[in-house]
DNA sequence: CGTTAGCACTCTTGGCATGAGAGTGCCAAT
DNA sequence: ATTGGCACTCTCATGCCAAGAGTGCTAACG
């Protein structure tokens, strides 16, 4: 189904219109708006074609307008214009980062940040993960008594700590001694090639109690891979007409928790190269059939990557956000490579 | 100023129905609701009387009363009756927490959430601090090239790290010998017994790196004494009917914001022993001053202590909240303690 | 003198009608 | 194919009215 040219223009401007002003946009107004040579008589008739081919709506009888899912579905994948950020705009976010220190979880939160101040809306951003995570290195700290510092160092350059209880007291050389042990049979390997419980016999009590830890921590690492992401600006999105009154505001939050938001997110939908748009019924069923995400990849290919992008109703400035996401995956991945190479 | 015996059993009831009906009191529900033998009538004369001395208000002229600031401040001091938690309450709590793990920060969290479901509303709880924080222990792990991994133990129990960078790259056997000369010069000091930046010229330029590090860590754990607390509930609290217009939600949202939320906990009002109760305009001038806090502080006494508590609308079930955050506080603090002694 | 019945008065709330405004759909004319 | 015109529909703000809840005051009572 394609439109013909004067019918694209036609809903590409009621999507502008109801992305900026949230009201329903009716024949008048769109012709004084837009000089576009018709009657509102003709764009009339061309809206109720637009309503039979689905991709307009009424609220009701004598209201203006409002794109429905599938009208913003052809006006991102056929009528948007591409836009990409203004060199002002990708400066101003250049140096966000420049400012902030070398540290990754800093670069992670502050795209976040970014995100969500520049397009008033919820910002998603996940830790970057390796697909296969290796043990690289441990270490055991003395605590108090009977009790060690865990800190497990992976192959993603992320590192883990956890409290262990021995079931003896353990001072510091012999911790050393006992880690650089399991230092030299683990490191560089996988969990899955880590011994399990049953065939474990050969292991002592005490490298009994690490292992089952580093495994667990391991594991938790990687399946954290669709990990709960940080989650920023929900106040912003709140803001938002669509959500002015207080019960769909209430039930909005609590769709936003950060542990619901980790089975949402349509991880499916994100192939490689660019930034995944899945609106309003595309998702999956659930709190967010009528909001829309933009999502797209970062990091290094084969390296540690993860997710980042926005959450929004279904009215969403696209054009901004796929150039905002677009730009600011760009500015992550490239500095991860750059930590990657040692700059 | 005390009231009558009287007197003061009627705003004691009117504090309560109006704690559970969120809406204005009258005389004759009053009578009804509680058998007190008296017409409606004498209860209007106290009513105006109570009124007279700033304990409740109108909030137009037809309409019953409500407790203004005072009044529920009478109210606490005076009238509450102390309620304890029931075996039965009590245990459901404890129970939560011996399915937990042994972790210091799950028990932190874990007290976040119990108190957020007891009382439906925002609860507050800072990680425990020691006020001088001594270097324990530290160790340097390898990552990338000339990137290394600091971790800091802390005489609080508490491990940090941080991601260090040498100017030239260093192997495992460097940097630890490197971590165990930095531990025999500056293990178990404080940070205000480190050498200042200007009198460290005998230190290389790598001990130098770390010394920094290290210094930056401890002094941010000091200073984390007042860190912004973790903040569970507030889905819980929005939904009392105080915050029933979205726009006070929003303005409540991000009032509770954690990074705000630190500087405004009346942390003075806190004295050691029992639970400090902050009603109204009794806070410092800001955004809480049409809520309340009920705070305790919980910890060893010398040792690392933190700060738990409740925040909601003025409205709040005082007696339930004091008697949650009593235990819960009791709780902790045991739970530490034994982890301090080592079981 | 404290308590109470009675009554006039006030204010909120919900329902209902009304009119203006915005927009549509359709038809006939161009 | 386009357009002017017109009847029709629906929302939204406004005003009004009646019901309900509560108060304050006064006068009577034990």
């Amino acid at each position: 189904m394609a439109l013909s040219e004067r019918r694209g223009r036609i809903l590409a401007f009621i999507v502008d219109d109801f992305i900026d002003s949230a009201t329903p946009v009716g024949s008048q107004s769109l012709v004084e708006r837009h000089a576009l040579g018709l009657s509102s008589a003709t764009v009339r008739n061309e809206m109720a074609a637009l309503e039979d081919e689905g991709l307009i709506t009424h609220p009701h009888t004598s209201a203006g307008r409002i794109p429905s899912h599938r009208g913003y579905r052809y006006y991102v994948s056929s009528l948007m214009p591409e836009r990409n950020l203004s060199s002002q705009e990708q400066f101003t976010i250049l140096h966000q980062f420049h400012q902030a220190s070398g540290q990754l979880e800093e670069w992670v939160q502050l795209a976040a940040s970014v995100l969500a101040n520049n397009l008033h809306n919820v910002a998603l951003v996940t830790q970057p993960r390796l697909l296969e995570v290796r043990l690289k290195h441990l270490q055991l700290v003395e605590l108090l008594d009977n009790r060690a510092l865990l800190v497990v160092v992976t192959t993603d350059s992320g590192a883990h700590q956890r409290t262990l209880e021995f079931p003896v007291t353990m001072h510091q050389e012999a911790l050393s001694r006992l880690a650089n042990r399991l230092n030299a049979e683990f490191g560089h390997k996988t969990v899955a090639e880590f011994p399990s419980r049953e065939r474990s016999a050969p292991l002592g009590e005490r490298e009994l109690v690490v292992v089952t830890a580093v495994t667990d921590l391991l594991l938790r690492e990687e399946q954290a891979a669709v990990e709960a992401p940080i989650v920023e600006g929900v106040r912003e999105m709140l803001r938002q007409p669509e959500f002015g009154h207080s019960d769909r505001m209430l039930d909005t939050l609590e769709a936003v928790d950060e542990r619901r938001l980790r089975d949402a997110i349509p991880s499916g939908a994100m192939g490689e190269g660019d930034v995944a748009i899945v609106i309003g019924d595309e998702n999956r069923p659930g709190p967010y059939q009528d909001m829309s995400f933009v999502l797209a990849r970062y990091g290094l290919p084969g390296g540690a990557s993860g997710m980042l992008g926005v959450l929004g109703p279904t009215r969403m400035a696209y054009g901004d956000a796929v150039a905002n996401v677009r730009y600011v995956s760009d500015v992550l991945t490239e500095l991860m490579r750059r930590l990657h190479e040692g700059e």
